[in-house]
This record gives C-alpha cells, structure tokens and sequence, in this order.
DNA sequence: GGGAGTGTATGGTTTTCATCGAACACTCTG
DNA sequence: CAGAGTGTTCGATGAAAACCATACACTCCC
C-alpha cells in the first residue's frame, strides 16, 4: 500500500486563527521559546530539526517546549526522514496577529 | 514647606523604553492583568482607581497585579487623596512595542 | 536485524507565580 | 483624634510550569 512515508504520529498542530492571545503571549514569553522562535527565523523554511538548537535544555524539555509553540500556531513540523523539520508560520500568524512576530524578532537578540 | 501633597512613598515606574520584550509579553500574558489593561484602555485617564476594576481576585493580588503593570510600563500611577489612580500609558508603550497594545486591545473580551 | 540518531512520553523534583489573610501606612471626614 | 476607605507589605499556601533522567518508538544505514 503506497501510503504515508512515515508511521509515526504527525504532531497536532493548532491553527492561528484558532489561538486565544493569551496562548499566544503566554508562548513568547518565555526566554527558551523566544530564542527557538529568533533562531527558526533566521533559517531556510524546514531547513532546522528539533535538535539543532542552541538552547540551555535537555531533549525533553526541548520536546515539550515545540508542542507549546505548535499549539500556539507558532511553528509547523513535519517528520523527515528519522526528524523532524521545523518551519516558522509567519504569514498565518502574523494574520492572526499582526505585528506581533515582528516585534519580537526586531529586538536585541542578548537579554 | 510647600512641598508634595502626598506624604507617601510614589510608586515605582519603569518607562517602557527600558522594558525587555519578555518582561512586557509576560505581563500581559496573565488573564486578570489583561483584563485590567483592557477596562482601563475604555476609561478616560486618571478616572480610575486601583479598586474600581471587575477582577475577582482580592486586594493583595490585584496590587500585586498593577505592580507587575507598572514595572512592564503599561500603567502609570498618581496618588489622589487616599486613592491611587491609574492611566494606561497608550503613546510611550506604543512607541516601544509598536502594535502590542492593539493586539490585545482589538481582541475578543470573552476569554 | 542490530545499532546509532532523533524525538516523544512518563514520573518526579524544583522553581515560579498567583492568591489569600492579616497587619500596616496613609488620606480624608466626622 | 477616632474611624472609614484605600492600597501596600508580609508570610504562607497551592497550582502551574520548567526541568531532568529514564525509558520508549520510529527511521535510517550497515
């Protein structure tokens, strides 16, 4: 059966449009999630994995710290090959919230 | 001595120019200091007192919360007579963090 | 199929933060 | 000056969130 390529279960993503403000403040504001988000930026569209990160955390924290983003509506995955590609959904979030992601992607990168 | 007409300790002020993005996404990432924002975005400036908001918490919290406002450069603080009156600093908080004030002004109030 | 690489799930610890009750300080009014 | 009204401070409590170490699941390559 030509099916998927991959048996694992795709993440759940949230959609921007369905994120309360709140959720979406409560994502950004925090010194981790903020940098992931900087440095996403930064990068070619699935061009990073999960793991390749500067961030001060181990694996598990990382992991919990993309579900929050992606239940944010902040970051898209997908599985490729043995990763996960990460993407930066900029125009649908800045849709649904404009001005926001530019915010804080303008800002000193050292705090 | 004609000097201040209060004898008490003037609160303490951060102006927005010196407030990180984190400090001031986390101060408005809190329901009850959203709201507080918003009600205080509809009322004419000064008109309102520390106490005259519609949060269900009690004194202490809700001190605790404009503290926070305060310190994020959101809300500005003059003693009145035995009252403490508040003024949403509109202008400055834009000029720092163009659009953030009216993400979370523009949103739904039901949350 | 075995093993390395990558990410998630689970369980438990620590830290942070919102909250409250009570005590205190200040202002005005009677 | 006593008392009511308003807001802050303090200490303690409870809930939420960040974190780690371990164990597990999946993909690829030898």
């Amino acid at each position: 059966m030509a099916e998927r390529t991959s048996h694992r279960a795709a993440p759940e993503h949230a959609h921007p449009d369905e994120v309360p403000v709140l959720t979406a403040l409560a994502a950004l504001a925090d010194p981790v999630r903020l940098r992931l988000v900087r440095e996403l930026a930064g990068s070619p569209e699935w061009s990073r994995s999960c793991g390749s990160f500067d961030v001060p955390v181990g694996k598990a924290a990382l992991s919990h710290h993309f579900a929050v983003l992606r239940g944010a509506g902040l970051v898209e995955q997908r599985d490729e090959g043995p990763k996960r590609v990460n993407r930066l959904r900029r125009a649908e979030f800045d849709a649904r919230f404009p001005g926001l992601l530019a915010l804080v992607l303008r800002e000193e990168p050292t705090l």
